[in-house]
DNA sequence: CAGTGGTCTAGACCACAGT
DNA sequence: CTGTGGTCTAGACCACTGG
């Protein structure tokens, strides 16, 4: 995983990142259950110690591509069940088949509130970004989302057209989030909301309510609070073990 | 990880393994960046091959108690931030503080209807166990959840005490889930539910609906839908990184 | 039985950090 | 400079699997 010693150059490969990537390649795409070389098979063929082939496939079992059966072989695996992971409600959307639209409401400097500054880390009252969008998907209104940016994450972005896809620009910056902290609530609906979602009068309007903190290593992106029709929006998640 | 070669006895404790608690024992509880004994010094300490001592040393950066650092040494990580894993109502109530109530309102066998039949990959029409709980915390109602489990999972439970922890039991079963799949939506509570979650009349009553199902290895082990007083319970959700 | 992965040895040279 | 971790070798014996 770590790549150590290696020169401004493309680095001279070490033996075991060549052993690595060509099991690499003779695995992508086959079958779970597939049998990879034995290592003394792919000893004789680098002509390397065993060792640097055991580092190697090492690898490729903490990556989740390899098992290894004692007696039996080392095999393909089967794809490991996958945690949620931070996603945006483009991706979330594209997910289900479908494409996220957006309609931009608002889009300008304010001054930071203090449960908002607190969230982004600056100081209460400061300059910060804030994003008002409706998002449809299918041509109905899924959700209300306000997010709230630090003036420095995408510098200028309110002197441009604005992007289609938070996550997307974020991830243009190298900002894309890594971790996030999401609170989740059921709520009904304000009027304005109700009017924005196009609930019909007189109907009963229960929200899902989303807050998020995402960051980007110690840096915190995106602080945001969604509102979504959870008649037309169900929110999924996989867990992993607690051990 | 993967313990190989041990007979039925407590099995003779291999050297690397023997390192690696040795070394996990003098980690425990040290601030992040405090210096773990360095490579050579485990070597002569005892007495064995360096290889060896560097295969328990990662098992332990794997698992993220340690870290490398080249040309400086190995020192203790600072805890990665963890993602929200597979918890129980009593788990999630005692991490706010409180402890968890049970009020069983019903504990039976029925016929699986289609849908939990599915969920729980057993026969339509075969006999389930169907346990409804009053969940409450600090004095106050918090959740009504409805759990379906298949007859041996837990046999015997309907004839004995209802247990307090649906996962403790699980866990003493050796069961305890590793995944979960939970889909969640907001919603208004029923007049069964208003009622026991102590809804006022003319109350507006949104609540939080969340379906779960949990496995434990290929094995279905809960099927369940819990309806959450939101005023009185947020949902925290932490991820990870999407790469 | 032969072949597999699991463990282990006793060395070696390298790049890098700190002094 | 010394000490660290990163890489690598050329063997070895073991327990296990399958035929």
């Amino acid at each position: 995983m770590r790549r150590v010693g290696q020169t401004v150059e493309t680095a001279r490969e070490l033996k075991h990142v060549v052993v690595r990537e060509h099991v690499r390649k003779l695995v992508q795409g086959a079958a779970p259950g597939t049998p990879a070389p034995s290592e003394r098979e792919l000893v004789s063929q680098f002509g390397v110690a065993r060792m640097t082939v055991r580092q190697a496939l090492d690898a490729l079992v903490v990556e989740g591509l390899l098992e290894r059966m004692p007696g039996r072989g080392t095999f393909v695996a089967r794809p490991r069940r996958q945690q949620t992971q931070v996603a945006s409600f483009s991706e979330a959307v594209a997910r289900r088949g479908q494409v996220a639209e957006t309609v931009t409401l608002l889009a300008r400097v304010e001054q930071a509130g203090p449960g908002v500054a607190r969230a982004l880390e600056v100081e209460a009252g400061s300059a910060i970004v804030h994003w008002r969008r409706l998002r449809r998907a299918g041509g109905e209104a899924i959700c209300v989302q306000d997010v709230y940016l630090a003036p420095d994450v995408l510098p200028g972005v309110l002197e441009s057209v604005m992007p289609e896809s938070l996550y997307e620009a974020l991830c243009l910056r190298g900002l894309r989030p890594t971790w996030s902290e999401d609170s989740i609530q059921a709520d009904l609906a304000s009027d304005e909301e109700r009017e924005l979602l196009d609930f019909a009068a007189g109907e009963l309007a229960p929200v899902l309510r989303v807050s998020r903190r995402a960051v980007h290593g110690e840096r915190v992106v995106e602080v945001s609070r969604s509102a979504y029709r959870s008649d037309r929006f169900t929110l999924y998640l996989q867990l992993g073990p607690s051990s």
